[in-house]
DNA sequence: CAGCAATCAATTGCGAACAATTAAATGTGA
DNA sequence: TCACATTTAATTGTTCGCAATTGATTGCTG
């Protein structure tokens, strides 16, 4: 069976950018996903709380410009946080399109029983800072660009 | 409202590194969408087409060891190119617990379709070969490492 | 060879992710 | 002011991604 097809090197798997992004990005989950359970958060529900921590009473807008997330993703997950009590969820009075994001009681608290995660994701990565640091940098230029390139194809 | 909270910038940098992956990752998917729209594809289904198109015939299990994904994601993933006509899923004779995948006659042309895909993301991407070359090249070290970190722990 | 463990794919249930649409509130220009 | 565009969330429908389970086949061990 198992056929060989021609090879366009930049058609290998191997080869491409996009595959390591994408398969380290869910390697992160799973090892995420053990130290998010005893919080009882997933990954972007954590990356929520992450920005709602640096700040709250935001409305979903920020919080999607900050994450590049849109409400269809966002609405839903913060009616979660909000059954799980850690966010309360309030139309701003003086602009009532907006739904403001504010951390309940427990919400902040639970800041304190992250502060293990990022140290854990760092011995599980086994790299060295500064590495960790010149790749952090590589990516989010990327990502940039990339983000770039839709604004000009969208554009017209 | 808007209260701030005291953050430690070091430790952050394993969040940091994750979310760079993390949005990265969806910046990629954004772009790739409207190119492989144009071939019926979505970007895990793209995957799994350049897999096939290295060699097919294979297992559903081989499959998802090159990808690092699982049955649960493959078996409707694969039904679906298998609607779309792109690949034959039957029984291996030797091995009954077996799923070969191969690719149909329109499964192998799509591949010649699929040649100018990878130009436009570099063009998008905006970065020169060599630089991507190392960024992948790290990234497929990191998640190689954090792959092997959750063998450890699952190993016990 | 009989029983049992291991392997493989499929299934179920839940939570993202996003496109496309809807609905309400706000802002703007004639 | 009134019509109309813009902004903001929410909703709907499709596809991933994964944990957990199921069912069938195969391999192994006593």
């Amino acid at each position: 069976m198992a056929r060989k097809h021609p090879a366009d090197p930049q058609l290998l798997l191997g080869n491409q950018i996009c595959f390591a992004v994408y398969s380290t990005a869910h390697a992160f989950n799973r090892v995420y996903k053990p130290l998010l359970d005893r919080l009882g958060l997933t990954y972007p529900q954590y990356l929520v709380m992450l920005v709602l921590w640096e700040g709250d009473g935001l409305p979903v807008k920020d919080i999607g410009e900050r994450l590049f997330l849109d409400s269809g993703t966002l609405t839903p997950l913060l009616k979660r946080l909000e059954v799980a009590q850690l966010v309360k969820r309030t139309r701003n009075t003086e602009d009532e399109r907006q739904v403001l994001i504010s951390l309940t009681p427990q919400g902040q608290a639970l800041q304190e029983k992250a502060k293990s995660v990022p140290h854990a994701i760092l011995a599980a990565s086994a790299c060295s800072v500064p590495e960790l640091l010149a790749t952090k940098n590589q990516l989010t230029a990327l990502r940039d660009r990339l983000n770039a390139a839709l604004e000009d194809s969208s554009a017209q």
